[in-house]
DNA sequence: GGGTAACCGAGACGGTACGTCTAGTCTTTAA
DNA sequence: TTAAAGACTAGACGTACCGTCTCGGTTACCC
C-alpha cells in the first residue's frame, strides 16, 4: 500500500479499460536492483551524501532509468526504506483508545530505532529543502500514522476515555512531536523516555 | 550570548594577560559582510542550496576567509540567524511555573514563525547528516531553551504545581517536540494549535 | 659576483659616501635561511611546484620579506643555485683556442650534470613565460659563458686555429645549443655524447 | 599523424571488427571548440598562465570534457598547436643528404618563428617540470624530426657525403640544439644566424 | 512476422560547487 | 624603517554529481 503513493510511473493508470501499451515494459529486475542498492548504500552513507550516480553504478543501471521512474533521490530512498516489511503499519484492533495510542507509540518508536531511525531522520532532513519530498514523506509515511491515531482518539472521545474538548489534529501532533524531536535532536528513543512520555501524553488526553 | 558558542576565532582568548598578537587582525567588516550576505541569500534559497561560493561572491570576500573562521556552512548560517536580536532568549521572571512554561512556548513559537522558522527547519535538516552541525545547533540554540524550561519545571515540582514523578528531561522533550514537529512537517505554528497544545502539555505536567 | 646581478635591494647603493640608513637593518640570517630553504626544497620538488609560501614557511620568514628582496620566485631560485661554489666559472688560461673551448664545454657539462642540471632546466623552463626571469638567467649565468667562449673563439680566429669567416656569436650558440638541448630534452649529458659533440663542434670551427 | 600520438580516446581501437560502442559519442564540435579556444587564448597569455578553466569558459564546455580527453594542460596545448597544418613535417625527398639536412633545418626554423615559436618555447618550459608532458612533446613533435634527420644522415654516411665516424644520434642533437637554444634563450631565428649555423653544422658532418 | 514504440545500458555533455592551495597585498606589533 | 606574522581578495586546481542528451540495442504488443 505504502509504495503506491510513491509510484509515479504510467502504471498509475489502472482503470478498467485496458490501455494500448506499446513498447518494452518496465524492467522489474532493474527496479529491484535500484531499491536494493539504495538500501545497501544507506548502511554506509547518509541520505544527503548518497548520489544517484552511486545508486546507478551499484545497481548496474543507467541513470536515466532512475530518473524515469522517480522524481528525485528522496523518492527513491523513501520507497527503498518504507517498502520494507518493518514499516507496514497494520495495527491489531485494541481493546480501548488508551491501549491503541500506546500501541501506536510503541510501534512507531520501534520502527524508528537503530539504523532505520537515522535514515528516516535524514529523509526528514532532506525534505526540509524540498517541498515535494516533504509531501511524499507525509503521504507515504505520516498519513497512515495520523489516520490510525485519529481513529483511536476520536473513539476515545466518544467513549469518554479522552476529554471531549481536545482537538484531534493538535493531539496527534502533540503525540508524534516528541518522538520525532528525539529522533532529529540525535537522542535515543530508549525505553525510559518512551514510558515517561507515554504517561504524560495519556494524562494530557484523558478526560 | 548565543554567538559565543559558535565563535571560533583566537579572540576566545580574552584573559587578563596581554597576548602577543602578531599579524593582521581579523577584519570585522568582512565578518559582518559574510553574515549579512548569508541572511540576504537565505531569503531566496534554502540552506542546502546556499553555497559557500555564493556567500563569498556576494560578500566580496575570499572563500578562504570563510573557511578560516567557520568550520562549515551550517556554522555560518547559524551564526547569521541566531545572532539576530529576535533570537535572544531573555525571559522575564514569571510569577509561577505554569506561566513560565507558557511564556517559553509562546516565545519559541514566535521565533519560529515566518521566514526564520523555515530557515531553522532547514538548519535542522542540514544537521541530520552532519553530527558536528547538530552539536552546534544544540549548543547554540536548544541548550538555552532546555535550561530555561528545566528551571521552570524543577521549580514547579518543588512548589507542588507540577507532579513530582515526572522526569524533567523527558518533559522538556514532550514540550519542545510538538513545536519542532509542526515546523519540520511543514505546518503553520498558528495560534489555534499553540493554545491547544499548551493546554494539553500543562495538563500533562500538573500534579 | 654572480649574485650582484640578481640583487635588487637598496644595497644597490654602494657609493663612496656613507648613506644614512634608518630602521631595522636587513636580517642576514633571514637571507641565508631563505636561500638554504630554497635549496633544500628543490631537492624534493621542481622549481615550478616550489611556492614562495613553502619557502617562507620553511625558512621561518614572512612572505613579505621574500617579496621585498627578490622580484619573483625565479630570482630567489637562481640566487640560491648559482651562488653555490660549483657554479663559479673561473677558467684556467688555456694553451690554445681549441683547448679553451674544450675546457669550457667540459666544465659546463659537469655543472649541468646530476641534480643541478635538472634544476637549471627547470629554471630555463620557468623563464620561458617570464621575460624578466629570462633576463636574470642570461645575466647571471649565460653571459659569463658567452664572454669566455667569445674570447677563445676570437683568439682562435686571430691565431688561425679557427676559420676567419665564422660569426663568433653564431658559433657560441652552436656550441652551447647541443648542451642545453640535451638538458631540456631530458637526456643525459654522458661522456659519449660530450666527446662526440666536442669533435663535431671543433671540426666546424677549425680553419 | 601528429595528433594520433596525443589522442587518448577509445577511438584508438580502429580494428577491422565492429566494436559495440555504447553511450553518447564524443562531441566533435566540443573538441574543435576546445582546440580553437586554446589557440586563441595563447595569443594573449603564456602557456603557464593559461588555465583549463579559461579554455572551458571560452569554449563553452565543461571542465570535465577537457579532463576526459586530455591528461593535462600541456597535452591540450600541444594538440592545439601541432595539429595546425604549418606543423606537418612532410618533406620532399631531397637529391642528397646535404640538401635534406638543410631543408629540415629551414623548415624547422620557419615553424618556430613568430608567435608559434614562443608557444613552443613555453611548451618546452612547461615540460621541464612534468615528465609526462615532456614525453608527449618528444613523441608528438621531436620524434618525427629525429627520424627524418636520422635517415638523411645515415644516407649521407653511406654515400660518403658525411663522415663515417660520426654518431647519428649525437649529430642530430648537435643540429637541433642550436635551433632550440636560440628559441629558449629568447633570440630570434633570423636568416643570418640560420645560414651561419647551417654552414658550421654541415662542415661538422662532412667527410 | 513485421512494425512500432518505449524501454534499457552506457556514457558524454554543460554546469556548479567543493575544499585546498598559492599569489601578491595589506595591516598590525615588536625590534 | 624593517621584520615577522598572518589575514586579506582573487582565482585555479582536479573531482564529484547534477540532470539532460544521445547513442546502439532489446523486448513487448498489435496488426
Amino acid at each position: 500500500m505504502t509504495d503506491t503513493v510513491i509510484e509515479q510511473g504510467p502504471e498509475a493508470v489502472k482503470d478498467d479499460e485496458k490501455h494500448f501499451k506499446a513498447g518494452r515494459p518496465r524492467s522489474e529486475s532493474s527496479r529491484r536492483a535500484i531499491l536494493e542498492s539504495t538500501r545497501r548504500l544507506l548502511t554506509h552513507v547518509s541520505v544527503q551524501k548518497l548520489s544517484i550516480e552511486a545508486i546507478a553504478r551499484k545497481a548496474g543501471v543507467g541513470k536515466t532509468t532512475i530518473y524515469r521512474w522517480w522524481p528525485n533521490k528522496s523518492a527513491v530512498v523513501m520507497e527503498a526504506i518504507f517498502s520494507q516489511p518493518a514499516f507496514n503499519n497494520i495495527m491489531q484492533t485494541p481493546r480501548n483508545a488508551d491501549e491503541g495510542v500506546r500501541a501506536q507509540i510503541d510501534k512507531l518508536c520501534r520502527q524508528l530505532s537503530a539504523k532505520n531511525g537515522r535514515t528516516v531522520a535524514e529523509i526528514i532532513g532532506e525534505a526540509q529543502s524540498e517541498p515535494e519530498a516533504l509531501k511524499i514523506f507525509i503521504n507515504s509515511f505520516l498519513q497512515e500514522r495520523y489516520n490510525t491515531l485519529s481513529s483511536y482518539i476520536e473513539g476515545g472521545k466518544q467513549t469518554g476515555e479522552f476529554a471531549q474538548d481536545i482537538d484531534t489534529d493538535s493531539a496527534i501532533d502533540v503525540i508524534l512531536g516528541p518522538i520525532f524531536f528525539r529522533l532529529i535532536s540525535g537522542q535515543e528513543l530508549d525505553d525510559g523516555f518512551i514510558s515517561d512520555m507515554t504517561e504524560m501524553l495519556l494524562k494530557a488526553l484523558r478526560a
